[in-house]
DNA sequence: TTGAAAGCGCTAACAC
DNA sequence: GTGTTAGCGCTTTCAA
């Protein structure tokens, strides 16, 4: 039963109050100069004494985009991206925009059709993390959608957008460094997701370093499962040579090894020593407190959503500009998973 | 053909190749009855030719509600809220909706405020967490915003609204009533944000569980900080008669009371046992693991979609219905901080 | 069963 | 400066 919400005040009752004509009114509302300051006086007061709001549906219906911005990451339940979309929500809310947001499932099909249903929308803008892995079908779906829009935490390869990215090699170098200044030499490298372009650089920040200290790489990065985790970590400790130090890919990682070390009653950091990238609100409580790799989520979106606004800005007075490369740099939270120093 | 900013086919391009009215078409698409099958046939095969596509806009204009649903939540970097978000826009997607997110931030005036401005772009239905704690002004808002509504996690009381809840009580008193059979009788509860009704119905099952075993409950529901509950410990630890036993009553709690046992050494459980409200995805890393309360959230957020598509399209077809109430159970997963059994 | 006409609320383009 | 007109794409109403 949808009753007409013909209850709100529209523009021609702001007008007849007024006494003016409907295009007067859409001046004052659109801040338009060509309006004498004693009419817009009236107007304005009109529109208060009404409550006057715009219609959205009707705006649209015009060929305006919609006081929103979408949001599209690749897992909501994801605690980095769920930092990311809280940020996001409430800058846009702040500047006067509401959020849609879909989670992709890591699906770049699925990830690009909502985009188009978003653009459908004539939403103002796009706030994207893609799971894009090959760009060729589908780079040229978003570039037709020409909507504002800006990657974070994960580059959209030639396609001409801003992008926000984290500093993931640097930050991987810095935890290996970390490692080999505690004199450790056989470092290894887990984790999982190696197609997509976070942890390919993480690894690279770790071969980079490994080769810098003359130091063989030892990377295992299909470990998805905590059985997989489990089942490297008996595999290695039984060799030889088994690492004295791990660097994980990312938190899930982290956790999983914690896991797996615990059941086998192997001392962190005295048999082996753990720096895990991705920070977490629990690191300083897993025991012992984990030493990591932390990006900066919120600032990572805060960028992000700001970028979009100058893009959405200039979009509208049909500026160009050249795409933005922002990059983060992490910071390293030494705990204690890494030992004492030497 | 009109030069059309969008490109995008219109009913009258429909209509033209289909050659029939436009309201032939409107009809084929909104699937009224009264179209001979022949000219369905026509004009279906022209909007697949066309590629048409619903103009939202136009549709939202004359009053018809827009295909997105709203979902409010206190907080989206909160991972119990975060996988409801997940998993309502998973399904939303699923049935053919966007969802416009909000972090009310427990800001009530800025919830209702969001939810009036959702209502007026004409969406389909509303999923809220509300942080409203007292009702008057706020519910006639909300109620005047005439939109489908579930209320999860938290009721709304006194309105006429769907609710899927907790069993706050029975999972509360079942987490104290494990710990009295392992022999413990100075049982602490420990949390903060006693105003709000899921911390509120777990207190009363931790005094429940309490009274029935004649046991003194022992309340200290205002630690926010982890300094608050560092200064909490000291004091107790230091008292005569200090508990054996620490009951928390949401995940944050437990992992900094986590922290401040482990900061002074104090042995779980050996030298005080704890069970936690809200089980999470590290709680099994924990040392020790945390017994806990498990909620379910994908569950609740799943439960609270299907209640609100039902009341959706019973609203479409001026159905009523009495609002319906589901409480989940939750389950008290046992791994090892609360000790062996007696 | 189908069609024509009248707007929904707004803004761009052009008059005055 | 301000007003008038003409739609945007769709659905409702009423006529055929």
């Amino acid at each position: 039963m949808s009753k007409r919400r013909s209850g709100d005040p529209t523009i021609k009752d702001v007008a007849r109050l007024a006494r003016v004509a409907l295009m007067t009114v859409s001046r004052v509302i659109n801040n338009q100069p060509s309006v004498r300051p004693a009419t817009r006086k009236r107007v304005e007061a009109a529109i208060a004494q009404l409550g006057y709001q715009q219609n959205e549906a009707a705006r649209q219906l015009k060929g305006q985009r919609a006081r929103i911005i979408g949001l599209i990451v690749p897992d909501l339940s994801d605690g980095f991206f769920a930092i990311c979309a809280h940020t996001i929500q409430r800058l846009a809310r702040q500047h006067g925009f509401m959020t849609l947001v879909v989670a992709s499932g890591r699906d770049a099909e699925l990830e690009v059709e909502q985009a188009e249903l978003m653009a459908k929308r004539m939403i103002s803008g796009l706030l994207l993390v893609s799971s894009i892995q090959d760009p060729q079908p589908f780079h040229e779906r978003l570039q037709r959608a020409d909507l504002p829009m800006v990657a974070f935490d994960r580059p959209l390869a030639g396609l001409k957008t801003d992008a926000v990215l984290v500093e993931n090699r640097a930050g991987a170098a810095a935890a290996v460094q970390h490692l080999i200044e505690h004199g450790h030499t056989r470092i290894a490298c887990i984790g999982y997701d190696e197609e997509v372009y976070t942890i390919r650089e993480r690894i690279d920040g770790y071969r980079g370093a490994m080769q810098q200290a003359r130091l063989k790489p030892m990377v295992a990065a299909g470990l998805g499962q905590l059985d997989e985790v489990r089942a490297w970590l008996g595999r290695v400790l039984a060799s030889k040579t088994p690492p004295t130090a791990i660097f994980t890919l990312n938190h899930r990682t982290s956790a999983q090894l914690y896991q797996a070390l615990a059941e086998r009653g192997v001392a962190i950091p005295g048999q082996v020593a753990v720096v895990g990238f991705d920070d977490f609100d629990l690191a300083p409580v897993l025991n012992p407190p984990l030493t990591a790799v932390a990006q900066a989520p919120a600032e990572l979106a805060a960028r992000s959503m700001h970028l979009l606004l100058e893009r959405i800005n200039r979009t509208a007075q049909g500026e160009f500009e050249e795409p933005a490369k922002i990059l983060l740099p992490t910071s390293l939270v030494v705990r204690s998973s890494c030992g004492k120093h030497v």
